[in-house]
DNA sequence: GCGCAGTGTTTAAAATTCTAAACGGTCCAA
DNA sequence: TTGGACCGTTTAGAATTTTAAACACTGCGC
């Protein structure tokens, strides 16, 4: 039972698109550390544990309690989504076991050339949509991925993530954020 | 942002009833390291917090991630639930919003000085009940009660807890467990 | 080829944590 | 009151982590 805090943090570093030296930098720490500690050559104290994930940034308790690898798929072909409807009405389900998942669905637009950015994480938040039209290029954690009519994507939130519009037209997206807010 | 590892720590040795020696015993260390720790002169290596941890035992993710001070309210008088019925069915429900909490109401009975004895922590737990008939001491923490009939309890599963029939007679309670079973 | 900027890794010395033992306190029974 | 058993705290020295600087490697422009 050794805690594999080296890669762990390893991959939670990689993650977020830093390098030993700038992370380092960022946590008032020396490359050298890092690398000791990714190694699982050193056992760093908790002081400076929270130094490094303050860099990133990133909670102890996430920390500890993120799944590295994303649990799960996290793209779906259109194919793929789950048909729940009557004959009248589609209702195609992203995702197949949403027993534990409780969302809520949302219609979105994003102009030409429009970008999220990087986003926070936060703690026991899931999110997922259904692109209608454009293309949307979706990044999460070390996964990227463009999106056209049809797609569809779900993740657990606390993975770092960005949405951009890389088509030359508006593009239509119904997302699902959560918790459910009404 | 100093996160205050010591009072954490130490409210997790005296939730489950440990002495700084005892817990070093079990832990491997010495009584001296776990005093400074709590006092916050050192920071502890994940490696040591880690051994310390086992000694309880309690994972990493629970101990940066779990309230030290119980969230709502633990006991509940017999007034003090919520009748969601109609007239000539009673539901009275325990605790307030359970629109978070997905749980399993289950049907027990105790024989005259029965005990669970101590439980272990589990994640992402919760659990409650409403006691019918005879005497029940529920220990949740450091916080301890007889609970008669008409009387309720509902708290997080991963604070150690306890159940004791301290009557004469059998005791009757309607319990709920988590996650739905089915 | 060369230089340069970027990786991650290694190592002796400085800084910090951990141990072992002592200290002072409370409680309770003899 | 005395002794014993337990409690948490403190402190010098041993063990470990962290630093600072060097090392080796890759990719890119010239």
């Amino acid at each position: 039972m050794p805690f594999d805090l080296g890669s762990r943090l390893r991959a939670v570093r990689k993650m977020h698109g830093l390098s030993q030296r700038r992370l380092a930098e960022r946590a008032g720490l020396t490359n050298g550390t890092i690398s000791l500690i990714e190694q699982n050559k050193t056992s760093p104290s908790v002081g400076s544990l929270k130094k490094v994930l303050d860099g990133i940034p990133m909670s102890l308790g996430d920390f500890f309690t993120i799944d590295v690898v994303p649990k799960g798929e996290i793209f779906f072909s259109s194919d793929d989504l789950i048909e729940l409807a009557g004959d009248r009405i589609s209702y195609r389900q992203v995702g197949r076991d949403m027993s534990r998942r409780a969302v809520q669905i949302l219609h979105e637009r994003y102009a030409p050339g429009s970008d999220t950015g990087e986003a926070m994480l936060r703690h026991e938040s899931e999110e997922g949509g259904v692109v209608i039209r454009g293309r949307l290029e979706v990044t999460v954690g070390d996964q990227r991925r463009v999106l056209g009519p049809g797609d569809a994507y779900y993740f657990d939130s606390r993975l770092p993530h960005r949405f951009r519009n890389v088509g030359d037209d508006e593009c239509e997206v119904v997302s699902a954020c959560t918790p459910p807010s009404f």
